[in-house]
This record gives structure tokens, C-alpha cells and sequence, in this order.
DNA sequence: GTCTATAAGGCGATAGAC
DNA sequence: GTCTATCGCCTTATAGAC
């Protein structure tokens, strides 16, 4: 009997246990989904996925080391899916209208991620400190690429740019609840792309 | 010994009764705000009423049902505070700035309804048909008074009321959520004003 | 790496005394 | 109208076996 069947090579061990901890965050995003942070108990997320609860808690070392974990994991998958980061000048607005037609295809994802950051205008919320640093960014983000694109001309000198980083980002949001509480009345897609369009017209005016 | 002191008239009765169900209310308000629904326990809310948990339920039959005295509540206050229903024309927009304005010195009324409403976009949460309905009403509302206004020629032919119905309302949600994530950072009576003021002329231009 | 068992406590709701 | 007591259940997290 050798070595390697009784002991499989680290990187083995290494992918085995990585496969497992995606399997609770998928699981975690649906439960979150569902009942929020506060209302999903550990024992359904391990249940959906196949484990005990302290199976859980072997992967992750706290019910608030499993959230925080969802959220980076998300921050990670979108900032290499769209290169926000990368794109300069007016075309940041076709990126994040990319970025709103996906999500309209992964409703489950979008849903958990609504209610967290519902959850989260609590003060004394897990994740209070984790979504207004992640709105701080983006703002200011959206912010800086609007004014360089300002200083170059494409956007008139009357505009507040980071009111209307700021104005992007609830519409997005806003739009993402309607949607969530009326998918077939709420088409989010084609009225942020309405808002973009005009949006367009009145920075080149302003 | 007159009978009057021992049993003081129906109507004491009554209004000592609604005053009790109105500390409750209020007191519900505040730990939704801190907690949401569902992290929310009928032991917090009975201690900061001074009543004992089960002293909560001889006002309301449930849980749930305290959720629905709360959300009714505010519906009805707001009703009355602001004559949204009785407004014609484009001045709805200067009843929203209205209510904006008063909406960033109620922060708690703010925050506990933003967090409602994120929770309740989950399918099963007990309040998502009531913020389904809610919705609905505000966008059909708002809807028609454009369309009205569209009529009369104070609005242009190009404009999609029915999106521009759905773009304010995300509008005031996803403000009030940055907002309530970073307080002094976001002024959200402000931007929500530059965002109107940019409608109304893009509205009289379309 | 996953389990069972358990500690230690919170939950909503009801029964019945006063 | 409000209480105490209690039922039955669920919660997170830990200890220790395998």
C-alpha cells in the first residue's frame, strides 16, 4: 500500500478542501437570500450543503467569518468579470450597464446581496462597516473617473460628479429592490438604461 | 365610593389602551431599525416598554402581527403629513423634496424601514407582499400624475412615465441607504435635489 | 475532516393567577 | 391589563471521539 493512497498529495488536500469551502458559500448566499444574515442559523446552511453544523464551523470559524467571507468573495468575482478598475471616460457607464444586465441574470445573488445590505443600515450590524466602506469606494471611484473625463472635456463644467456617482449607485440599488419585489413588472434593465441615456445627453450638455 | 373610580369611562379605557399600543409601536420601530424582523425579539421590545414579553402579545396577536400594526402606521402617518394624493402636476416633485427633507431628521423611521425593506425583498419574508403592494401603488400613482402632466404638454412626448415613476422611487431608496451608511458623507437631500432639478428640465425638454 | 454530544442561552407563544 | 411560569423548540459555539 503506498504512501500517496493512504496520505494524497497536498495540493489534492489543498483543492478538496477549497471545493468544500465554495460549496457552504454557495450555500450561504441562498440561505442569506432567504432569511438574511440574522435569520439563517448555521444548521440550514450545513444541512443544504450535506454537513453537521459544526461541520460549518470546521471551514469557517464563526457564523460572521462565513458572511464576511461571502462578501469578499463577491467583491473579488465581480472586480475581475468587469474591468471596472481598468476603464476610463464615459465608457464606465456601458461597464456598469453590463454590469446591471448580469445581474438580472443571477436573481439569487442579487437577492442576497439586497437584503445584507438592507440589514446592514443598522449601525450595529456585522457587515455595517464592510458595505459603507465598499459605497465609500465606489463612489469615490465613479467620482474620479467622472472628473478626469470632465477635465478632458467630455463632461460640461456644470456637473457635480460625485453627486452623480452617488446618483448611479442608488439608482442601481433602488432598481435592484423594485425588481426583486416585481421581476415581471419591474423590468430594472431597460429603466437604467432610460436614466443612462438621458444621464448621457445632459453630461455632455451641462 | 363612586363607581367611576373603580371603573373609570369606556373612553379613559380606550385611549389608555391605543396610548400603551402606541409605546409599543414606537418601540418596535427603533429595534427593527437596530435589528430588522427578524433579529428583532419580543423580550427587547417588552423590556424598553417596561412591559414583560407576554405583556406584548395581549396588545398585538403576534410577532407578525406587530410587523403589520408598524408598517400600516407609517403608511397612514405619511398619508396624512404629506398631501401626496392630492397633488397635480409636476409640484409632486417638490412634495417628494418635501419628504425627503423631512426624511433626514427621522433617521430612525429611515432606517428601520430600509431595513425592512431589505429584508423583505426574500420571497417568504412575512412583509414582502406588503412592500410588493407598496411599490406598486407609489409607481402607478406617481405614474399618473406625469401622464396627466404629459397631457396638458407640461411634460414632453419622448418621456416613458411609467420609468421615470420607477427611477424616482429607486432614487430616494438608494440614497437613503448610503445615507444611513455614511451619514456626513452622503447628503441625500441634496443630491436627491440635484437629481430633481436635472428631471424637471430634462422633462420639460423631451 | 467530520461527527456526536452538550453547554448555555434565546425564541415565540400559551395557561392561568391576580 | 399585566404578570409569572412554562412548554417546546432553536440558536451559536465548544469538547472530544473517530
Amino acid at each position: 500500500m503506498s504512501a500517496a493512497f493512504i496520505d494524497p498529495p497536498a495540493s489534492h488536500r489543498r483543492t478538496e478542501r477549497a471545493r468544500t469551502r465554495e460549496r457552504i458559500l454557495d450555500a450561504a448566499v441562498v440561505a442569506f437570500a432567504e432569511k438574511g444574515y440574522e435569520g439563517t442559523s448555521l444548521a440550514t446552511v450545513a444541512e443544504s450543503v450535506g454537513l453537521s453544523q459544526p461541520g460549518i464551523l470546521h471551514h469557517f470559524r464563526s457564523k460572521r467569518g462565513l458572511l464576511m467571507a461571502v462578501l469578499e468573495r463577491r467583491d473579488q468575482v465581480d472586480r475581475v468579470r468587469f474591468g471596472l478598475d481598468r476603464t476610463e471616460g464615459l465608457d464606465v457607464l456601458d461597464r456598469l450597464m453590463d454590469l446591471m444586465a448580469h445581474n438580472a441574470t443571477v436573481h439569487g445573488m442579487v437577492q442576497s446581496f439586497s437584503v445584507l445590505t438592507g440589514e446592514s443600515a443598522a449601525e450595529n450590524h456585522v457587515a455595517h462597516a464592510h458595505f459603507t466602506d465598499r459605497y465609500a469606494a465606489h463612489r469615490s471611484h465613479l467620482a474620479g473617473v467622472l472628473a478626469r473625463a470632465q477635465e478632458r472635456g467630455e463632461i460640461g463644467t456644470g456637473v457635480d460628479c460625485g453627486a452623480v456617482a452617488a446618483q448611479i449607485l442608488a439608482m442601481m440599488d433602488g432598481l435592484q429592490l423594485q425588481w426583486l419585489h416585481a421581476p415581471h413588472e419591474v423590468d430594472m434593465v431597460e429603466v437604467f438604461g432610460i436614466f443612462l441615456d438621458r444621464l448621457r445627453a445632459d453630461l455632455a450638455r451641462a
